[in-house]
DNA sequence: CTCAAATCCTGACGGGGCGTCATTGACGCC
DNA sequence: GGCGTCAATGACGCCCCGTCAGGATTTGAG
Protein backbone atom coordinates (compact mmCIF):
# COMPACT_ATOMS: atom_id res chain seq x y z
CA UNK A 1 0.00 0.00 0.00
CA UNK A 2 0.92 3.85 -0.38
CA UNK A 3 2.40 5.00 2.83
CA UNK A 4 2.08 8.82 1.33
CA UNK A 5 1.41 10.69 4.68
CA UNK A 6 -1.67 12.65 3.27
CA UNK A 7 -2.91 13.37 6.58
CA UNK A 8 -0.46 12.92 8.82
CA UNK A 9 -1.45 11.92 12.59
CA UNK A 10 0.72 14.82 13.75
CA UNK A 11 1.93 17.75 11.59
CA UNK A 12 4.91 19.00 11.78
CA UNK A 13 4.75 22.42 13.93
CA UNK A 14 6.25 25.19 11.18
CA UNK A 15 5.10 27.58 13.71
CA UNK A 16 7.18 28.25 16.97
CA UNK A 17 4.60 27.63 19.24
CA UNK A 18 6.06 26.19 22.55
CA UNK A 19 6.28 22.38 22.88
CA UNK A 20 3.69 20.10 24.00
CA UNK A 21 5.45 20.55 27.85
CA UNK A 22 4.89 23.89 27.37
CA UNK A 23 1.50 23.39 26.62
CA UNK A 24 -0.25 21.18 29.35
CA UNK A 25 1.41 22.95 31.80
CA UNK A 26 -0.28 26.24 30.82
CA UNK A 27 -3.29 24.26 30.17
CA UNK A 28 -2.98 23.03 33.55
CA UNK A 29 -2.87 25.91 35.48
CA UNK A 30 -5.57 27.46 34.03
CA UNK A 31 -7.43 24.43 34.39
CA UNK A 32 -6.69 24.67 37.75
CA UNK A 33 -8.01 28.44 38.07
CA UNK A 34 -11.05 27.50 36.50
CA UNK A 35 -12.12 25.13 38.38
CA UNK A 36 -10.87 27.10 41.74
CA UNK A 37 -13.25 30.14 40.58
CA UNK A 38 -15.92 27.55 40.09
CA UNK A 39 -15.09 25.54 43.73
CA UNK A 40 -14.88 28.95 45.72
CA UNK A 41 -18.26 30.18 43.93
CA UNK A 42 -20.37 27.11 45.42
CA UNK A 43 -18.52 25.86 48.12
CA UNK A 44 -17.33 29.34 49.21
CA UNK A 45 -13.67 30.16 50.16
CA UNK A 46 -13.86 27.72 53.40
CA UNK A 47 -15.55 24.87 52.12
CA UNK A 48 -13.80 24.51 49.35
CA UNK A 49 -10.65 22.17 49.75
CA UNK A 50 -7.36 21.05 47.15
CA UNK A 51 -9.07 17.87 46.70
CA UNK A 52 -12.50 19.26 45.64
CA UNK A 53 -10.47 21.69 43.20
CA UNK A 54 -8.42 19.23 41.68
CA UNK A 55 -11.07 16.28 41.48
CA UNK A 56 -12.98 19.14 39.32
CA UNK A 57 -9.75 18.90 36.88
CA UNK A 58 -9.39 15.19 36.47
CA UNK A 59 -6.01 16.14 37.27
CA UNK A 60 -3.95 13.97 40.29
CA UNK A 61 -3.51 15.57 43.82
CA UNK A 62 0.11 15.76 43.43
CA UNK A 63 -0.19 17.58 40.21
CA UNK A 64 -2.30 20.59 42.16
CA UNK A 65 1.27 21.11 44.44
CA UNK A 66 3.33 20.98 41.07
CA UNK A 67 1.64 24.96 40.57
CA UNK A 68 0.12 25.83 43.71
CA UNK A 69 1.56 25.45 47.35
CA UNK A 70 -1.91 25.38 48.86
CA UNK A 71 -5.69 26.53 48.34
CA UNK A 72 -4.69 30.28 49.80
CA UNK A 73 -2.35 30.23 46.80
CA UNK A 74 -5.04 29.39 44.05
CA UNK A 75 -7.02 32.47 45.39
CA UNK A 76 -4.55 35.00 45.96
CA UNK A 77 -4.07 33.95 42.06
CA UNK A 78 -7.57 34.62 41.12
CA UNK A 79 -7.38 37.93 43.02
CA UNK A 80 -4.22 38.90 41.09
CA UNK A 81 -5.43 38.17 38.28
CA UNK A 82 -8.49 40.22 38.48
CA UNK A 83 -6.20 43.24 39.81
CA UNK A 84 -3.66 42.90 36.86
CA UNK A 85 -6.84 42.92 34.53
CA UNK A 86 -7.86 45.97 36.27
CA UNK A 87 -4.83 47.95 35.99
CA UNK A 88 -5.36 48.79 32.69
CA UNK A 89 -8.47 50.43 32.83
CA UNK A 90 -6.83 52.10 35.56
CA UNK A 91 -4.14 53.65 33.92
CA UNK A 92 -6.12 54.42 31.69
CA UNK A 93 -8.10 56.58 34.05
CA UNK A 94 -5.16 58.15 34.44
CA UNK A 95 -4.12 59.50 31.26
CA UNK A 96 -7.26 60.54 30.43
CA UNK A 97 -8.05 62.60 33.59
CA UNK A 98 -7.73 66.21 33.53
CA UNK A 99 -7.94 67.13 37.38
CA UNK A 100 -8.81 64.88 40.52
CA UNK A 101 -12.56 65.10 39.95
CA UNK A 102 -11.96 63.41 36.29
CA UNK A 103 -10.00 60.94 37.65
CA UNK A 104 -11.72 60.02 40.67
CA UNK A 105 -14.96 59.65 38.72
CA UNK A 106 -13.66 57.96 35.99
CA UNK A 107 -11.90 55.20 38.21
CA UNK A 108 -14.90 55.22 39.96
CA UNK A 109 -16.86 54.68 37.23
CA UNK A 110 -14.14 51.95 35.94
CA UNK A 111 -14.43 49.99 38.64
CA UNK A 112 -17.64 49.58 39.44
CA UNK A 113 -18.54 48.45 35.39
CA UNK A 114 -15.26 46.27 36.21
CA UNK A 115 -17.23 45.16 39.36
CA UNK A 116 -20.82 43.96 37.34
CA UNK A 117 -18.70 42.75 34.83
CA UNK A 118 -16.73 40.11 37.18
CA UNK A 119 -19.67 39.57 38.94
CA UNK A 120 -21.37 37.43 36.56
CA UNK A 121 -18.48 34.91 35.44
CA UNK A 122 -17.90 34.72 39.46
CA UNK A 123 -21.15 33.80 39.56
CA UNK A 124 -21.62 32.91 43.57
CA UNK A 125 -23.65 30.70 44.88
CA UNK A 126 -22.65 31.80 48.85
CA UNK A 127 -23.77 29.56 51.74
CA UNK A 128 -25.67 31.52 54.12
CA UNK A 129 -24.14 33.19 56.02
CA UNK A 130 -20.18 33.51 55.14
CA UNK A 131 -19.14 36.73 54.39
CA UNK A 132 -17.75 37.55 51.00
CA UNK A 133 -13.93 36.00 51.49
CA UNK A 134 -11.42 38.37 52.09
CA UNK A 135 -9.31 39.73 48.94
CA UNK A 136 -5.53 39.56 50.45
CA UNK A 137 -2.55 41.73 49.49
CA UNK A 138 -0.92 40.03 46.94
CA UNK A 139 1.56 41.82 44.87
CA UNK A 140 -0.61 42.73 42.08
CA UNK A 141 -3.50 44.11 44.57
CA UNK A 142 -0.56 45.60 46.68
CA UNK A 143 0.10 47.53 42.99
CA UNK A 144 -2.98 48.28 42.34
CA UNK A 145 -3.37 50.02 45.88
CA UNK A 146 0.06 51.73 45.30
CA UNK A 147 -0.89 52.92 41.65
CA UNK A 148 -4.13 54.49 43.06
CA UNK A 149 -2.29 56.49 45.71
CA UNK A 150 0.24 57.81 43.41
CA UNK A 151 -2.23 58.71 40.93
CA UNK A 152 -4.07 60.83 43.87
CA UNK A 153 -0.98 62.45 45.06
CA UNK A 154 0.12 63.77 41.11
CA UNK A 155 -2.99 64.88 40.16
CA UNK A 156 -4.14 66.84 43.36
CA UNK A 157 -0.45 68.67 43.03
CA UNK A 158 -1.21 69.01 39.43
CA UNK A 159 -4.49 70.41 40.64
CA UNK A 160 -3.06 72.58 43.24
CA UNK A 161 -4.68 70.99 45.86
CA UNK A 162 -4.17 71.79 49.24
CA UNK A 163 -1.97 69.25 51.05
CA UNK A 164 -3.93 66.34 52.31
CA UNK A 165 -3.34 63.03 54.69
CA UNK A 166 -2.63 60.72 51.67
CA UNK A 167 -2.91 57.60 53.06
CA UNK A 168 -5.94 57.82 54.76
CA UNK A 169 -7.32 59.66 51.47
CA UNK A 170 -6.31 56.27 49.79
CA UNK A 171 -7.67 54.11 52.38
CA UNK A 172 -10.78 55.70 53.07
CA UNK A 173 -11.65 56.21 48.98
CA UNK A 174 -10.90 52.06 48.26
CA UNK A 175 -13.21 51.55 51.42
CA UNK A 176 -16.05 53.45 50.01
CA UNK A 177 -15.55 51.72 46.51
CA UNK A 178 -15.27 47.93 48.09
CA UNK A 179 -18.42 48.53 50.54
CA UNK A 180 -20.89 50.65 47.96
CA UNK A 181 -19.85 48.50 45.02
CA UNK A 182 -21.10 45.56 47.07
CA UNK A 183 -24.00 46.96 47.62
CA UNK A 184 -24.64 47.84 44.37
CA UNK A 185 -24.27 43.87 43.27
CA UNK A 186 -26.78 43.19 45.36
CA UNK A 187 -29.39 45.56 43.70
CA UNK A 188 -31.53 44.75 40.45
CA UNK A 189 -30.57 45.98 38.17
CA UNK A 190 -27.04 47.09 39.32
CA UNK A 191 -27.04 50.96 38.76
CA UNK A 192 -22.96 51.33 38.13
CA UNK A 193 -23.62 55.04 37.31
CA UNK A 194 -25.46 55.83 40.37
CA UNK A 195 -23.17 54.19 42.72
CA UNK A 196 -20.53 56.14 40.74
CA UNK A 197 -22.53 59.40 41.30
CA UNK A 198 -23.22 58.39 45.30
CA UNK A 199 -19.23 57.20 45.50
CA UNK A 200 -17.92 60.50 43.96
CA UNK A 201 -20.45 62.88 45.64
CA UNK A 202 -18.69 61.75 48.62
CA UNK A 203 -15.39 62.34 48.19
CA UNK A 204 -15.61 65.09 46.32
CA UNK A 205 -17.94 67.08 48.17
CA UNK A 206 -15.61 65.83 51.50
CA UNK A 207 -12.09 66.61 49.96
CA UNK A 208 -12.28 69.94 51.06
CA UNK A 209 -13.56 69.55 53.79
CA UNK A 210 -10.37 67.47 55.35
CA UNK A 211 -8.53 68.82 58.26
CA UNK A 212 -5.14 69.86 56.73
CA UNK A 213 -1.69 68.20 58.29
CA UNK B 1 -18.91 10.96 117.98
CA UNK B 2 -20.14 14.77 118.37
CA UNK B 3 -21.15 15.81 114.53
CA UNK B 4 -21.46 19.21 114.82
CA UNK B 5 -19.18 20.45 111.87
CA UNK B 6 -17.02 23.65 113.31
CA UNK B 7 -15.45 23.98 109.40
CA UNK B 8 -17.73 21.81 107.02
CA UNK B 9 -15.89 21.30 104.41
CA UNK B 10 -18.37 22.39 101.69
CA UNK B 11 -20.03 25.57 104.14
CA UNK B 12 -23.43 25.89 103.09
CA UNK B 13 -24.23 28.91 100.42
CA UNK B 14 -26.07 31.46 101.94
CA UNK B 15 -25.80 33.83 99.03
CA UNK B 16 -27.43 33.20 96.05
CA UNK B 17 -24.61 32.53 93.73
CA UNK B 18 -25.18 29.79 91.14
CA UNK B 19 -24.76 26.19 91.51
CA UNK B 20 -21.09 24.89 90.98
CA UNK B 21 -22.22 23.42 87.83
CA UNK B 22 -23.09 27.05 86.31
CA UNK B 23 -20.06 28.12 87.74
CA UNK B 24 -17.78 25.88 86.13
CA UNK B 25 -19.86 26.37 82.64
CA UNK B 26 -19.21 30.37 82.47
CA UNK B 27 -15.53 29.84 83.72
CA UNK B 28 -14.95 26.90 81.01
CA UNK B 29 -16.84 29.45 77.92
CA UNK B 30 -14.54 32.23 79.46
CA UNK B 31 -11.13 30.04 79.25
CA UNK B 32 -11.77 28.81 76.00
CA UNK B 33 -12.96 32.44 75.22
CA UNK B 34 -9.47 34.00 76.21
CA UNK B 35 -7.27 31.12 75.12
CA UNK B 36 -9.06 31.77 71.58
CA UNK B 37 -8.03 35.77 71.59
CA UNK B 38 -4.40 34.77 72.52
CA UNK B 39 -4.53 31.51 69.81
CA UNK B 40 -5.70 34.08 67.18
CA UNK B 41 -3.17 36.56 68.02
CA UNK B 42 -0.70 34.23 68.26
CA UNK B 43 -1.15 32.16 64.91
CA UNK B 44 -3.43 34.11 63.23
CA UNK B 45 -6.75 32.99 62.51
CA UNK B 46 -5.75 30.42 59.42
CA UNK B 47 -3.00 28.85 61.29
CA UNK B 48 -4.81 28.78 64.96
CA UNK B 49 -6.68 25.22 65.54
CA UNK B 50 -9.31 24.46 67.49
CA UNK B 51 -6.56 21.77 69.57
CA UNK B 52 -4.34 24.65 69.71
CA UNK B 53 -7.03 26.66 71.72
CA UNK B 54 -8.46 23.48 74.00
CA UNK B 55 -4.52 22.97 74.88
CA UNK B 56 -4.55 26.18 76.58
CA UNK B 57 -7.43 25.94 78.67
CA UNK B 58 -6.13 22.38 80.06
CA UNK B 59 -9.58 20.95 79.14
CA UNK B 60 -10.22 17.65 76.53
CA UNK B 61 -10.97 18.62 73.44
CA UNK B 62 -14.37 17.53 73.77
CA UNK B 63 -15.35 19.52 76.34
CA UNK B 64 -14.71 22.52 73.10
CA UNK B 65 -17.58 21.09 71.25
CA UNK B 66 -20.03 21.30 74.14
CA UNK B 67 -19.53 24.83 73.99
CA UNK B 68 -18.69 25.67 70.42
CA UNK B 69 -19.16 24.57 67.27
CA UNK B 70 -16.00 25.19 65.30
CA UNK B 71 -12.97 27.55 65.66
CA UNK B 72 -15.22 29.85 63.44
CA UNK B 73 -17.85 29.79 65.70
CA UNK B 74 -15.59 30.51 68.65
CA UNK B 75 -14.08 33.88 66.09
CA UNK B 76 -17.61 35.00 66.29
CA UNK B 77 -18.41 34.73 69.54
CA UNK B 78 -14.97 36.97 70.34
CA UNK B 79 -16.27 39.13 67.68
CA UNK B 80 -19.77 39.74 68.77
CA UNK B 81 -18.42 40.36 72.50
CA UNK B 82 -16.62 43.22 70.80
CA UNK B 83 -20.10 44.49 69.35
CA UNK B 84 -21.82 44.04 72.52
CA UNK B 85 -19.91 46.03 74.68
CA UNK B 86 -19.18 48.67 71.31
CA UNK B 87 -23.34 49.02 71.17
CA UNK B 88 -23.97 50.93 74.58
CA UNK B 89 -21.14 53.75 73.37
CA UNK B 90 -23.08 54.16 70.07
CA UNK B 91 -26.38 54.66 71.75
CA UNK B 92 -25.05 57.71 74.48
CA UNK B 93 -23.48 59.34 71.46
CA UNK B 94 -27.01 59.31 69.73
CA UNK B 95 -28.80 60.07 73.22
CA UNK B 96 -25.98 63.34 73.40
CA UNK B 97 -26.17 64.59 69.57
CA UNK B 98 -27.97 67.37 68.40
CA UNK B 99 -27.50 66.68 64.87
CA UNK B 100 -26.18 64.61 62.43
CA UNK B 101 -22.72 66.46 62.63
CA UNK B 102 -22.38 65.78 66.52
CA UNK B 103 -23.74 62.60 65.88
CA UNK B 104 -21.11 61.49 63.27
CA UNK B 105 -18.27 62.94 65.80
CA UNK B 106 -19.32 61.36 68.93
CA UNK B 107 -19.95 57.88 67.00
CA UNK B 108 -16.51 58.21 64.68
CA UNK B 109 -14.79 59.12 68.62
CA UNK B 110 -16.04 56.64 70.35
CA UNK B 111 -14.91 53.74 67.82
CA UNK B 112 -11.77 54.86 67.37
CA UNK B 113 -10.88 55.04 70.86
CA UNK B 114 -12.49 52.04 71.25
CA UNK B 115 -10.58 50.36 68.66
CA UNK B 116 -7.13 51.82 70.13
CA UNK B 117 -8.49 50.60 73.45
CA UNK B 118 -9.44 46.79 72.13
CA UNK B 119 -5.66 46.86 70.02
CA UNK B 120 -3.75 46.57 73.21
CA UNK B 121 -5.41 43.60 74.15
CA UNK B 122 -6.00 41.73 71.09
CA UNK B 123 -2.37 42.20 70.71
CA UNK B 124 -1.52 40.78 67.83
CA UNK B 125 1.56 39.12 66.03
CA UNK B 126 0.31 38.42 63.03
CA UNK B 127 2.16 36.37 60.78
CA UNK B 128 3.79 38.09 57.92
CA UNK B 129 1.46 38.31 54.94
CA UNK B 130 -1.89 37.50 56.64
CA UNK B 131 -4.54 39.92 56.30
CA UNK B 132 -6.77 40.46 59.36
CA UNK B 133 -8.88 38.30 59.83
CA UNK B 134 -13.07 38.99 58.62
CA UNK B 135 -15.34 40.18 60.84
CA UNK B 136 -18.43 38.01 60.09
CA UNK B 137 -21.75 39.25 60.48
CA UNK B 138 -22.55 37.84 63.76
CA UNK B 139 -25.99 38.80 65.13
CA UNK B 140 -24.42 41.20 67.64
CA UNK B 141 -22.36 43.29 64.50
CA UNK B 142 -25.26 42.78 62.69
CA UNK B 143 -27.21 44.96 64.95
CA UNK B 144 -24.20 47.76 65.40
CA UNK B 145 -25.07 48.08 61.84
CA UNK B 146 -28.58 48.43 62.12
CA UNK B 147 -28.58 50.89 64.74
CA UNK B 148 -26.28 52.81 63.05
CA UNK B 149 -28.33 53.15 60.28
CA UNK B 150 -31.32 53.79 62.00
CA UNK B 151 -29.81 56.26 63.85
CA UNK B 152 -29.04 57.85 60.98
CA UNK B 153 -32.39 58.24 59.77
CA UNK B 154 -33.58 59.36 62.79
CA UNK B 155 -30.61 62.13 62.95
CA UNK B 156 -31.10 63.13 59.56
CA UNK B 157 -35.26 63.71 59.58
CA UNK B 158 -34.86 65.26 62.61
CA UNK B 159 -32.40 68.16 60.95
CA UNK B 160 -35.01 68.26 57.86
CA UNK B 161 -31.96 67.33 55.71
CA UNK B 162 -32.47 65.93 52.37
CA UNK B 163 -33.40 62.52 51.38
CA UNK B 164 -30.11 60.01 50.46
CA UNK B 165 -29.62 56.70 49.51
CA UNK B 166 -28.92 55.12 53.08
CA UNK B 167 -27.71 52.32 52.62
CA UNK B 168 -24.75 53.65 50.62
CA UNK B 169 -24.25 55.94 53.25
CA UNK B 170 -24.23 53.54 55.80
CA UNK B 171 -21.97 51.29 54.68
CA UNK B 172 -19.54 54.32 53.03
CA UNK B 173 -19.36 55.50 56.99
CA UNK B 174 -18.68 52.06 58.13
CA UNK B 175 -16.12 51.34 55.66
CA UNK B 176 -14.25 54.69 55.92
CA UNK B 177 -14.20 54.17 59.99
CA UNK B 178 -13.00 50.68 59.55
CA UNK B 179 -10.35 51.05 57.28
CA UNK B 180 -9.24 55.07 58.44
CA UNK B 181 -9.00 52.91 61.83
CA UNK B 182 -7.00 50.09 60.45
CA UNK B 183 -4.81 53.15 59.43
CA UNK B 184 -3.97 54.90 62.13
CA UNK B 185 -3.77 51.74 64.29
CA UNK B 186 -0.91 51.47 62.29
CA UNK B 187 0.56 54.94 63.28
CA UNK B 188 2.81 56.02 66.58
CA UNK B 189 1.63 57.47 68.37
CA UNK B 190 -2.34 56.65 67.89
CA UNK B 191 -3.89 59.87 67.01
CA UNK B 192 -7.72 59.00 67.55
CA UNK B 193 -8.18 62.81 67.18
CA UNK B 194 -6.42 63.00 63.76
CA UNK B 195 -8.48 60.04 62.46
CA UNK B 196 -11.90 61.03 63.70
CA UNK B 197 -11.06 64.80 61.95
CA UNK B 198 -10.31 63.20 58.73
CA UNK B 199 -13.46 60.37 58.61
CA UNK B 200 -15.69 63.09 59.85
CA UNK B 201 -14.76 65.70 57.35
CA UNK B 202 -14.63 63.57 54.96
CA UNK B 203 -18.15 62.65 55.38
CA UNK B 204 -19.74 66.02 56.74
CA UNK B 205 -18.18 67.53 53.86
CA UNK B 206 -19.61 64.73 51.23
CA UNK B 207 -23.52 64.70 52.63
CA UNK B 208 -24.48 68.16 50.89
CA UNK B 209 -22.95 66.92 47.43
CA UNK B 210 -24.34 63.27 47.71
CA UNK B 211 -26.72 62.83 44.57
CA UNK B 212 -30.84 63.15 45.88
CA UNK B 213 -31.95 59.92 44.80
C1' DC C 1 -26.05 11.11 105.18
C1' DT C 2 -27.14 8.23 101.15
C1' DC C 3 -28.32 7.34 96.74
C1' DA C 4 -29.96 7.80 92.13
C1' DA C 5 -30.42 10.88 88.39
C1' DA C 6 -28.59 14.47 85.83
C1' DT C 7 -24.87 16.71 83.98
C1' DC C 8 -20.88 17.20 81.43
C1' DC C 9 -15.91 16.12 81.24
C1' DT C 10 -12.77 12.96 79.12
C1' DG C 11 -9.77 11.02 75.63
C1' DA C 12 -9.66 7.39 72.31
C1' DC C 13 -11.34 6.62 67.73
C1' DG C 14 -12.83 6.65 62.82
C1' DG C 15 -12.89 9.83 59.06
C1' DG C 16 -10.87 12.71 55.87
C1' DG C 17 -8.03 16.38 53.95
C1' DC C 18 -3.14 17.65 53.64
C1' DG C 19 1.35 17.70 51.45
C1' DT C 20 5.14 14.42 50.00
C1' DC C 21 7.67 11.34 47.26
C1' DA C 22 9.14 7.27 44.74
C1' DT C 23 7.70 5.66 40.50
C1' DT C 24 6.38 5.93 35.80
C1' DG C 25 5.78 7.25 31.24
C1' DA C 26 5.82 11.00 27.94
C1' DC C 27 8.59 14.55 25.79
C1' DG C 28 12.55 16.84 23.66
C1' DC C 29 16.89 16.42 21.83
C1' DC C 30 20.65 14.27 19.41
C1' DG D 1 16.00 4.95 17.80
C1' DG D 2 17.97 5.91 22.26
C1' DC D 3 18.66 8.62 26.23
C1' DG D 4 18.22 12.20 29.82
C1' DT D 5 14.81 15.13 31.80
C1' DC D 6 10.65 16.45 33.73
C1' DA D 7 6.03 16.56 35.02
C1' DA D 8 1.96 13.45 36.37
C1' DT D 9 0.47 10.05 39.43
C1' DG D 10 -1.67 8.20 43.56
C1' DA D 11 -0.52 5.76 47.74
C1' DC D 12 1.18 7.05 52.16
C1' DG D 13 1.91 9.03 56.76
C1' DC D 14 0.55 12.88 59.32
C1' DC D 15 -2.43 15.73 61.76
C1' DC D 16 -6.74 17.75 62.83
C1' DC D 17 -11.57 17.14 63.05
C1' DG D 18 -15.92 16.04 65.54
C1' DT D 19 -18.12 12.14 68.07
C1' DC D 20 -19.35 9.15 71.69
C1' DA D 21 -19.36 5.64 75.26
C1' DG D 22 -17.64 5.62 79.78
C1' DG D 23 -16.70 7.79 84.01
C1' DA D 24 -16.46 11.46 87.45
C1' DT D 25 -18.85 15.04 89.83
C1' DT D 26 -22.78 17.66 91.30
C1' DT D 27 -27.52 18.03 92.55
C1' DG D 28 -31.70 17.31 94.89
C1' DA D 29 -34.73 14.18 97.21
C1' DG D 30 -35.63 11.13 100.90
Amino acid sequence: MSNIAYFPAMPPREDNRPGKRERTKTANRQAILDAARQVFGELGYDGATVRDIIRLTGLASGTFYNYYKSKEEVFDALADDGARRFRPLLRVEFEKATDFASFLRGAMRAYFDFLAAEHETWRVNRPAGETHPQVRATPEVTAVFAEVREAFERVLERDHAPPVDLDYLTAACIAVAREVGDKMLERRPMDTQGATAFAVGLILGGLPALPRP
